[in-house]
DNA sequence: GGTTTTGCGTACTGTCCAGTACTATTAGGC
DNA sequence: GCCTAATAGTACTGGACAGTACGCAAAACC
């Protein structure tokens, strides 16, 4: 399945293959961007030569694709649990504001910021990649925090009726937690996140964003 | 104060200067980005020499800055007719739901979008530029609608008490309008907006968004 | 132990682009 | 009418980088 055999049978021995080197290429393309990353870089990074990373790899453009499709599976079901959580915290204000926190680290953190801005700023070369990451990466979290909110919804702890509903709270409580921090830190450089005065920010913004959902989807009149 | 001398006095009549010359930068680089933007792109594409062009601006570094500070200036308050149509609505929620059209209008155009792609690509190397364009035309849009919603505050419109209050007010507004549709266009192409299918879903994101705004800061109990 | 496969190291090609040099040309100042 | 400032046009320099060529080294397989 991968695009590098999966084990080296003969040959001089090498530096990282597989997915080591997928994980080098990554912080490559993070830290430089697209245009900034050199396949030089990726090589000597991977204690490989040039012309082993070609043989891997035949072109930037597949070792960019690569290296986004492989993020996208690792984090596959990353927020799984925390939805999980969500339905099994006794109380809901509180279950709420754990998971807006958690959904703040996870897209805040410096990685998926970078992430993000690599695949929107090739999106247009590559298109599909673009698509892959949004749909896979994105929609997919999007779809289990509905459903999770819609299952509170039939337990009468939220104003959810069906599943457009639930869709919609899922987009306002995501958005009303991550979009003002997201923008900042959008429009500035890759200062870090979670460290600094910055926690107490966001964890302002998490309890704004909650009381805000609460008023339109608590039960509670 | 302009980096480009007022009036050509002496020499051969050229093409583009000024205002014009920084307009076709600013088609360039919001077309091609930073690193894809030529200087002879922008030379030939203003009429002039490469030679002018680096008399004008030493470096294209210079251009940069100067184009996006000349941008910054122009859009400064194309905000503020529609804030005051708020303020002068006949309805509150017919108000807000106009105001939040605008907002996207405004900030999912393509030209804005691909100034806050430049922008925020660039935010590392030109912190300042960022910086500037974050206070000039981000924060000062957001401070100019908190404001106006703590009017409607003062006037038992809306339950808005203080300045932070609105301020909350405000970035949750702004956000719940255009939040996802803004990732969404992030995550893809530079697709159009306005035209197609589009308009209804912006509509209808509007209305929740006005929805859940009022559910939260609406006077009426 | 020979063959083959894989990989290393290095050098090279072709291309693109920021920034510079140089010459010829045109317009205004005097 | 000459001088000077600004410009056009074009060619050049220097550096960066994707992708290739080529000769050598090492490991597995038979």
């Amino acid at each position: 399945m991968s695009p590098i055999s999966a084990a080296r049978t003969r040959g001089r021995p090498g530096g990282s293959s597989g997915a080591e080197l997928l994980a080098v290429a990554r912080q490559v393309f993070l830290a430089s961007g697209y245009a900034g990353a050199t396949m030089d870089a990726v090589a000597s990074g991977a204690k490989i030569s040039k012309q082993t990373l070609y043989r891997h790899y035949p072109s930037k453009d597949v070792l960019y694709a690569a290296v986004v499709r492989d993020w996208v599976d690792q984090g596959h079901d990353r927020m799984r649990p925390h939805v999980q959580a969500l339905l099994d915290a006794p109380g809901l204000a509180e279950g709420l504001v754990r998971l807006a926190r958690v959904m703040q680290a996870g897209i805040l953190s410096p990685p998926v910021l970078q992430m993000r801005k690599l695949v929107a700023n090739e999106a247009e070369r590559f298109p599909e990649v673009a698509a892959d990451y949004l749909e896979r990466s994105w929609n997919r979290n999007q779809h289990m925090l509905a459903e999770a909110l819609r299952e509170l919804g039939d337990r009468g702890e939220l104003r959810v009726a069906d599943a457009d509903g639930a869709a919609v709270a899922a987009e306002q409580l995501t958005w009303l937690a991550i979009a003002a921090p997201l923008n900042r830190l959008t429009l500035q450089g890759g200062r870090t996140v979670g460290g600094g005065r910055d926690g107490g920010e966001l964890e302002a913004v998490a309890a704004e964003a909650v009381a805000t959902f609460l008023g339109r989807f608590g039960a509670g009149e």
